[in-house]
DNA sequence: CGTATCACG
DNA sequence: ACGTACGTGATACGT
């Protein structure tokens, strides 16, 4: 290793590349005072590991200067267009210099120049004095840098993970050498920078051309060389342009910085500045690295003192909960329905009771209070709680508080099942995070230090009752409290009395099913080895690929980021010339059902009751809609007649009685006729008719005496779904097999025969636009940050998903109403509801009740809004899951 | 731990 | 010119 070593940071492009990389979490990196923080601590991981890996002697942070430097006197236009900087991001500026003051890092800007000057200007002054030198940056036009002594560490994606750029890796990489950057500058212009280049040369071209002449001046020497006439006219044509392009993506190598090597030795960081700043900042990550040995936690994490008292059996009697109480029961792992209990803690106006024991909930006055609904109880995540008091025998009500939905609600980003996230997204910092506190991962445990344990949730339990008031206030504010307590609060216990209930599942059925799938796996298996004249595996799409395209020959169709695609698709067609894409169609089918449901649903069948216990999140979706977990029921195959053989195995839990099941038809094209008032939807909703039919009329204009074709009422139907998730006419012609022509004509036809579906379909994306966020029938929200994204992609993405998200998520709510209400028009049942799959409910009862579930569960359900067009609902039953007829 | 694939609405 | 259908979860592979 040198001796001398130079770390020079773009601070600019970093801290931007930072905050962009953690913009997600652009709610997450607040501190008390509602900075933004996410870019500084992003450029402070960055900072970690370069002065780790470079171990520097000396190191500088370049800023620019302002708008205004020698490029713009040369060309006007140099970064015009370029949207402001996001005030979240400006207002991190002048912390991110505190930060590095305290670390001891000199930073430096100078007038009329930017960073990369200053960069290229000192790092040449350290060649020339034998330093080894690391520019860490954002932007890859620095490359053009790098050189034996100097590295360019250009930023990833991530922030702390860079790409290293030496001279041979440059010419690896681009195609050209570091000094050769600026030549590709000059052809191909900058977007980004914006300036011209010359016209119609990308980078391929560029590449070639001065792989071919050695510079932007080698390529006008050579100009009557170049055959290729456009090319030459243009380049002939721009000859000016680009000259100007190559020199304002030079850097200045002799800029004049007034800073000598020798101010920039580093010393490492003032320890008390630097804590001071991170607590200012609530970096406690960062915080808790500092803390090595000696100093208290409190004094580095800022997190206040905490008392609280342990329960025994012994001091039971003395609690006093009154009629409101925060209550928090820890389980040491995600599913509630079968890990262990580790504690709880319980209490009130910071008077808290921890124990590790909660066989004591079960006893006086515990149970009572817990049980009585008179006493409020304020919990995170009450689904949770009532499945883990449920193993012990109690019944938890009167749940007033579920900060976990509130924060769901007011956020649908904010679904983390952590409180210490939580916490930390509404601005309140006195709790740590479980993984803080236990770990991650498989190193993830319940400290056995009584103090460590209890402390920690003694400070949720006060996190609960301090967060309440201001969730709840959002959600009024917000317009959400109807929602909040008339929808997702009940929701979330009718949720947990279904999965206590379980649904039975035949073990012995599936293990027989296994067995004839083994068998026609093996022989498929024999066939394609045949076909491919080797044995491989077939279940290794890398593998797949190198026989089907290498060995065989066989035409590549679609590629993937790291090969050749065998999706679905590709192997339909090579099936026309190649037998062997059938059989792995064949192979992949049964494989994916053998592990994923035979194999995957015998391994979660509880062995007492025979049954499977799923979880629901309820605070996961971006549209309100539910997932399920461990196992997942609601992907459980229908559509091919080998994969729905599995549902024989669902059955129901007594002899005599049957599986019946409800479902929505087409209630989200219901909805969307509801939300965009079109009359034409409405009329064939109201006259009962096939909308896919009533579609294909309208769109391929057919008279009265004409006949739809099931070919014409597939494409109106394909149409129809292209239009609930946010159109594109690229995604029709996909989908359907069609050119994109055609596709945008589907599409045009469609909106002249739906005129308010085309407004409505604006109308979302102009809400997004002035709100931010779109809304549901009952006020869920879904916010929508890259509706204003420079990013074509993000911000297309963002409009097709406020068209999609009132529909999807409005159909959500409607199902939600629905099965709160079914809990009570049941009760007198001995029915019981098991499962949601999205629109449909599916429930065991006696069969004698069938009759009486096939009026009461459908009324039940298209009563639940009150919409513009009727709901419909079909209901089928039967002995199991298969045979609902 | 990310990617590809495929199961569902 | 950009490069796409919306919402999910489980499994196997390979780094």
């Amino acid at each position: 290793m040198a001796e001398k070593r130079l770390l020079l940071i773009d601070g600019n492009s970093v801290a931007f590349k930072a905050f962009f990389a953690l913009y997600n979490s652009l709610g997450r990196f607040t501190n008390g005072e509602g900075l933004h923080t996410n870019a500084i601590y992003g450029f402070n991981t960055m900072l970690e590991t370069m002065l780790k890996n470079v171990d520097p002697t000396h190191v500088l942070v370049a800023f620019d200067a302002g708008k205004v430097t020698f490029r713009t006197k040369m060309y006007d236009d140099y970064k015009g267009g370029r949207a402001k900087t996001a005030p979240e991001l400006s207002e991190q500026f002048p912390y991110l210099k505190k930060l590095l003051a305290a670390r001891g890092i000199k930073t430096y800007e100078l007038k009329n120049y930017e960073a990369d000057d200053i960069i290229g200007t000192t790092a040449k002054r350290a060649e020339d004095a034998g330093f080894a030198t690391t520019i860490v940056t954002g932007d890859r036009d620095l490359t053009q840098l790098a050189n034996d002594q100097t590295t360019v560490a250009v930023s990833k994606k991530g922030v702390s993970e860079v790409e290293r750029y030496t001279p041979a890796y440059v010419t690896e990489k681009m195609g050209v050498t570091p000094e050769q950057i600026i030549d590709i500058k000059g052809l191909q212009g900058d977007n980004s920078d914006n300036y011209p280049g010359v016209t119609g040369v990308g980078p391929k071209r560029a590449v070639d051309l001065i792989d071919k002449y050695g510079s932007v001046e080698g390529v006008y020497e050579h100009i009557d060389d170049i055959t290729a006439k456009k090319l030459k006219e243009h380049l002939i044509a721009d000859h000016d342009n680009a000259l100007l392009s190559k020199k304002l993506a030079t850097i200045d190598r002799n800029a004049p910085v007034e800073l000598t090597l020798d101010d920039l030795v580093y010393q490492g960081p003032d320890t008390d500045a630097l804590v001071a700043f991170y607590q200012e900042m609530g970096f406690r990550t960062f915080l808790k690295k500092l803390s090595v040995d000696g100093e208290t936690p409190s004094a580095v994490t800022g997190l206040q003192p905490i008392d609280y008292t342990e329960l025994t059996a012994d001091n039971l009697d003395q609690i006093n909960l009154g009629d409101s109480c925060a209550f928090y029961l820890e389980l040491d792992g995600d599913n509630y329905h079968l890990v262990d209990f580790a504690g709880f803690v319980i209490g009130t106006d910071d008077q808290w009771w921890v124990s590790r024991d909660v066989h004591l909930l079960e006893q006086a006055p515990l149970k009572a209070a817990l049980e009585d609904t008179k006493v409020s109880k304020q919990v995170f995540d009450a689904k949770r709680t009532y499945v883990g008091l449920n193993r012990l025998g109690i019944t938890l009500r009167g749940v007033d508080g579920d900060l976990l939905l509130a924060s769901y609600l007011l956020n649908t980003y904010d679904n983390s099942n952590d409180l210490g996230r939580v916490a930390a997204e509404h601005g309140y910092d006195q709790v740590e995070t479980d993984e803080d506190v236990y770990g991650r991962g498989a190193k993830r445990t319940i400290p056995t230090d009584d103090t460590v344990f209890f402390t920690h949730l003694a400070r949720k339990a006060r996190a609960i009752e301090h967060l309440r008031t201001q969730l709840f206030n959002d959600l009024e504010e917000n317009d959400q409290v109807k929602l909040y307590r008339e929808i997702e609060l009940p929701m979330t216990f009718v949720l947990a009395r279904m999965e206590i209930a379980g649904i039975t599942v035949d073990a012995d059925e599936l293990r027989a099913m296994g067995s004839k799938f083994s068998e026609q796996l093996a022989e498929i298996e024999q066939t394609i080895y045949n076909e491919a004249g080797e044995e491989f595996n077939i279940g290794s799409p890398k593998q797949l690929g190198k026989i089907l395209f290498e060995k065989m020959g066989l035409p590549v169709i679609k590629k993937t980021k790291t090969g050749y695609s065998t999706a679905v698709g590709v192997l339909e067609k090579l099936a026309a010339e190649a037998p062997i894409a059938e059989n792995i169609l064949k192979y992949r089918k049964i494989s994916k059902i053998q592990s994923t449901y035979v194999e995957g649903l015998l391994k979660v069948i509880h062995p007492d009751d025979h049954k499977v216990h799923t979880r629901y999140l309820q605070t996961l979706t971006q549209t309100g809609r539910l997932s399920s977990v461990d196992p997942n029921l609601q992907n459980i195959p229908v559509r091919s007649a080998e994969g729905k053989a599995i549902r024989k195995a669902f059955v129901p839990r007594h002899k005599g009685w049957q599986i019946f099941s409800s479902d929505y038809s087409q209630i989200e094209l219901r909805v969307l006729a509801h939300m965009s008032h079109d009359e034409n939807m409405q009329e064939a909703f109201r006259e009962g008719q096939d909308i896919h039919a009533a579609t294909a009329r309208r769109i391929f204009k057919l008279g009265p005496d004409e006949e739809v074709t099931p070919n014409i009422r597939r494409q109106a139907k394909a149409v129809n779904f292209g239009i609930v998730y946010g159109i594109s006419d690229f995604g029709l012609s996909q989908n359907i097999g069609i050119s994109r022509q055609q596709a945008k004509r589907f599409i045009d036809t469609y909106f002249q025969e739906y005129p308010g579906v085309k407004a409505y379909t604006e109308r979302m994306v102009q809400l997004a636009h002035d709100q931010g966020y779109v809304e549901t029938i009952a006020h869920r929200r879904r916010y929508l940050p890259d509706i204003n994204s420079r990013n074509f992609n993000q911000r297309s993405f963002a409009e097709r998903t406020a068209m999609n998200t009132p529909i999807q998520g409005s159909a959500a709510d409607i199902i939600k109403i629905a099965m709160i209400r079914m809990e009570d028009a049941i009760k007198d049942l001995q029915a019981t509801m098991l499962l949601q799959v999205h629109d449909e409910l599916i429930f065991e009862a006696p069969a004698e009740e069938m009759a009486t579930l096939e009026k009461l569960v459908p009324k039940i359900m298209d009563s639940a809004v009150d919409l513009e067009i009727p709901l419909n609902v079909e209901s089928h039953y039967g002995p199991t899951w298969f045979d609902l007829k």
